[in-house]
Parts: structure tokens; sequence; C-alpha cells
DNA sequence: TACAGTATTTGTAAAATTTACAATATATTC
DNA sequence: GAATATATTGTAAATTTTACAAATACTGTA
């Protein structure tokens, strides 16, 4: 049953990236359109075969870079897929990857074999390539569960934002509703945002305040987790 | 920039399990002796190259069961590990499992190159090979992370267990201690354990009572998560 | 058989949090 | 200035959490 070391030193390792954004209350998510084999002229989670020379989380940000040109995104691990067949090039193992990111902070250009980069609603994903619709999935759970216990919503909204926006993306993201008086009790509760002074405008109806949130106090907060306190 | 396919498909993977157990108020880990190089000759988590004609969650179970014995024990993957330099054979990333075992209910015994099998005391772990600490470390966290928002354990008790040893067990993971009366309360609210009938016996003082979990209920629980509800 | 030793078991009041629920305010547009 | 559209705000009831200590039931020993 003992094989040699050379007949296991055979594998690839790719990385996935899901990468979420939020735009007019749809949680979004970032795709590319492959120049490349496999699965050439599909959309696609912009991933990649790795170097084996670099780290694996280092990998994972270049291979975002390649591909969409988003430069210093922190990405979060999130799973490792290695069913045997799921690629068709060998045995590939992929480890999965995500970020949010303010979709209005950065300019998406596909590169390399990329030929397209674009937002696509969460609800309108279209069939995947290898397992990444299984990825996706993963991806989505993961992040309703986070975002449950950290403060993370933020990261998906733009510097200055209502408080109507924040409860959109709470619910779009959770698939529910909240009471419009106990979501922003609980939520000022917190003591993570504070109102800007600003009002939005050009809006025909009563302007909302705009709110931004408190860094410092979010930085120690995201350490330390939110506990058992950041039930919305 | 670009390399060929070839350059890219000659990395291994292992897999390293973490199976934690629980005994005499201590929470327990299962470490191996290697019998093989690398790293020969020391504790470590049972773990090893696989075969690259299974999938990976399968490997994760084979690996388990060709060093200790133990089989048809439930894995679930936690986190991959793939700096450069952590095997000195190769370029070989290790996706980590963690498992919990009732350590009563197994037999275990090394087989294949481990030459020993034993169960440690979390806190007299010792040093260990490759970024092994580093996993387990990791697996702790997780532990507590989840113990608190699943009812999972119980996975780590006997059939039978009093509300002292639940207890012990909660505050073994999560270094804290709890209010007796509270605790229970909670415990005894969620509906998830009951008086089997039984009694403790043998022992020199007041006997306690022995709880069971119930198992259908629980495990309906387990699948939907206790939401917010599982703080204890 | 009484008592010392040891761990088990149990209740309640105060505080904090969560929940349910709707009318008024403020801007634009016609 | 009336219509339209969304923003904003408070309170009482229910539930959950928290803090806190005395009585119980067995074994072992004097």
């Amino acid at each position: 049953m003992e094989s040699g070391f050379e007949s296991k030193f055979k594998a690839a390792i790719s990385v996935d990236n899901v990468v979420f954004g939020f735009d007019k209350n749809d949680l979004k998510v970032l795709l590319i359109y492959r120049g490349a084999e496999p699965y050439k002229e599909c959309w696609a989670l912009p991933g990649d075969l790795i170097s084996l020379d670099q780290d694996l989380d280092e990998s994972a940000e270049i291979v975002l870079q390649n591909l969409t040109g988003l430069d210093n995104i922190y990405m979060e691990q999130i799973h490792t897929f290695g069913r045997v067949d799921r690629h068709p090039f060998g045995r590939v193992f992929t480890v999965a990857y995500f970020a949010l990111i303010k979709i209005e902070d950065y300019n998406v250009k596909p590169s390399s074999w990329a030929e397209e980069a674009a937002w696509f609603p969460i609800n309108e994903v279209p069939e995947l390539p290898f397992d990444h619709n299984e990825i996706l999935e993963y991806a989505k759970n993961l992040l309703k569960s986070k975002i449950r216990r950290q403060p993370i919503g933020f990261e998906l909204l733009p510097k200055y934002f209502t408080l109507t926006e924040i409860q959109n993306l709470y619910e779009a993201i959770l698939e529910t509703t909240f009471d419009t008086r106990n979501f922003r009790k609980k939520l000022l509760s917190m003591n993570i945002i504070v109102d800007s002074g600003k009002m939005q405008s050009d809006v025909a109806h009563r302007p909302a305040k705009l709110y931004k949130y408190i860094t410092k106090k979010y930085l120690q907060l995201q350490q330390t987790g939110f506990g058992f306190t950041f039930d919305l």
C-alpha cells in the first residue's frame, strides 16, 4: 500500500476567489470571462493554478490581481475543494478565498487570460465551470454567518452611507427583513457608526443622514469579535 | 510570466488530523510518534501525504485510519496551510481536519509508520514538527467558537454524563467558568438533554443524575444551527 | 450512629435585552 | 400647496440574562 513519494508530487493547486460587492441593494460577485482552456468562453470565478514558489495566501492575491487588476485586496481563506475529477487536466486542488470590497472604490480591469471581468448580482450568476457554483454557495453561506457576528458589512458600503442602505445590505445578505426601528436601535447601540454630519442630496424625498463607521473602534472589535452581542 | 502546466503539477497534498477527546476534565488531542522521515522520532499530528486517486475528504479518514486505527470518524475540514517551506521534501500543502470523539468508545492502535499513538492533554502538547503547533492552535480556536454556537460538546462526552461533567467540558474548552445555576438553567432550557433516570454510583459524595442528549432533536438543531440562542 | 467531608441540586429578584408596533417629519415634484 | 416618497423616532410588554447561597445526599470514619 505504501507508494513512493514520486507518485504523490503530481498535484496542482489553484486558487479561486469569491469577491463580493454591494450596489443598488444587490449583493454582487465578481466573475471573469475565461479566455483560456479548460472551459474557455465561460464566466467563472477569478482563479488560476498557482506557482509553487509562493506562499498560498500570497498566491490568492496575485491571482486576483493578475486576472482582475484588483490590487492589495485582503483575501481570507474559506475552504479547499478536492474532488478527484474536478479538473479535466489532472488532479487539481483548489483553495477558495473570499473578499469584501466597495465596488465604487475599485476599477476592475481584466488582464492575463481573462477577457472580461464583471459584477453579477448574486441571484443572476450563470452556471459556472468546475465546482465554482458549489464554491460560491459555500462563500455565500460563510458570508451569512460571518456578517451576523462581525461588523464586516461596512466593508461593502461606501465611506458614507445611510441607515436604510446598511439595513438593505443586511437584508439582502441574510435574505430576511428587519424592523426598521429595532434595527437602528441595535446598530446604533453598538457604537461602531456615527452621524457624519453630512446629508444625502439629489433625492426626491426627505434626505437621509449619512453615517460613517468609527475605524478605530471598528478595528478593535473586529479583532476580538463581537462575541455574543452582534445579533441583528 | 505564463509558465507551462508541467511546472505546476509538482505539488503534494497532505492531510493533518486534529482529533479531540475529553477525559477527566481535560481536553486532549491524539498524537502519533513518527517512525518515518522527515521528523522521524517525533510526536506529531496524525497526518500523511495523500494518494491522488481519492477525494480529499475521503483521504482524511483514510489517513487517520491508517495511522491510528480509528475507523469511521467524521472529519471536518478546517483550513489549508501552504507556506512554501513548510515541508523539507518539496512543496506540500496540508489540509487540516478535525474530529471530536468519545475517548472511551475507541481503541487507538498505531499502525503503518506510526510507532505509537496517545492522547495528550491540550496543555501538555510538546513542540511538534512542520507547522503542526500552528495547526493545533487553529483547531483549538475553531473548537472554541463552534462549541458556543452548536451543541457539539456532547460528541466528546460518554453517552450518560452529569451536568457537572458537561460544565467542566465547556469550562475547559472555553477557558472560563460559569455560574452553575445559570449554566444548568440555560442548558436545560434548550431541550437537547434529558434526565436518563440513571444515577452516578461509587462516588464519595451525593451521586449526580446522569443525563443523555436527545439524538433526534440534536440532529435537527445541528443542521439549522442554533442561530443566536446557543450562547452559554 | 453521628458527623465530617464532598459534590449536587435548586429559586428568585433585578437588570438588560428584545420585540411588537405607527405616526410624524422633510425633502422633491407637479 | 398638494401629492409623493422615504426618513425618523418612542414606549410598553415580554423575554432573557445576571447575580447570588442554602439545603441535599451520598461516603467514610470516629
